[in-house]
DNA sequence: ATGGCTTCATAGTGAAGA
């Protein structure tokens, strides 16, 4: 089954793109970050066109998170149970037998702000909610816009992040919380190319000169295993990108 | 260079992202 995420930044002006790489690179499962539209807004006619179905869970102007897939998703959970959240940042669903969470983790602003604090809170509620999850559903893939460099080789200036939000300690210890529930960080189950990333600024000239970070991310749990796992930097060449390219893998049961 | 883009809300600027 091949996966992936992307995080669009904005739904609405990055279709296009969107259909055109579901078309080039027909995914089983595309889970998508800020979608920034209210689900009546959701363009399900022009996916289902191009052969997907959706859940999704979005909002006005901020955040919003969708699964798309060819085959129809079932047991769909909008948002952390037992976690009060007005952002849309979690979706999960049943499809193929595998449990599928898309999530778009806060981006936490700086780490002196409240957004930080939530950032964390948030992190801590996924993981309690999570290691249920993995009960009743061993085959659980966690696909999404985790806003954290896990490693310094995942930051192309390790130095100059320093102190940053998305490298911080806190944040790296609960990326890692995650890997002790038994999931593994796909893109390193692979030899990969040096500087690979994931997002680059839209300013300073930042993705011709690969200053970026690796901070989407696929985990799988134990009773999944992948044979290829790769970002897809193609998108980000393109007029008018996302900020993020796709990462893809392909996972088996 | 505490920002050099981009999006979204707006109707001239400001918040937020990462």
């Amino acid at each position: 089954m091949k996966v992936a995420t992307w995080n669009v930044n904005s739904l609405k002006v990055r279709l296009p793109h969107v259909l055109g790489w579901l078309s080039s690179n027909q995914p089983d499962v595309l889970c998508l970050q800020e979608t920034k539209l209210e689900d009546s807004l959701f363009p399900l006619a022009a996916l289902q066109q191009a052969g997907y179905l959706a859940v999704f869970s979005g909002q006005k102007t901020y955040n919003g998170v969708a699964i798309l897939s060819r085959v129809a998703a079932s047991e769909v959970v909008y948002n952390l149970p037992d976690f009060n959240d007005e952002q849309k940042r979690m979706i999960a669903a049943t499809i193929n037998g595998v449990r599928t969470v898309c999530v778009y983790v806060p981006n936490g602003q700086d780490i002196s702000s409240d957004k930080y604090q939530y950032k964390l809170a948030w992190l801590a509620a996924l993981r309690k909610w999570l290691k249920n999850e993995l009960v009743r559903h061993p085959k659980l893939v966690l696909l999404g816009d985790y806003n954290i460099a896990p490693e310094d080789r995942d930051v192309h200036d390790p130095q100059a992040w320093e102190g940053n939000v998305l490298v911080s300690g806190p944040e790296r210890a609960a990326f890692h919380a995650l890997e002790r529930l038994g999931l593994r960080d796909c893109f390193r189950l692979f030899d990969q190319p040096e500087k690979s990333y994931t997002w680059w600024d839209y300013r300073m000239l930042a993705f011709r000169r690969n200053l970026g970070l690796r901070i989407d991310h696929i985990l799988i749990s134990g009773a999944l295993g992948c044979s290829r796992c790769n970002i897809d930097r193609a998108p980000r060449k393109l007029e008018r990108p996302s900020d993020h390219a796709p990462v893809v893998a392909e996972i088996a049961c």
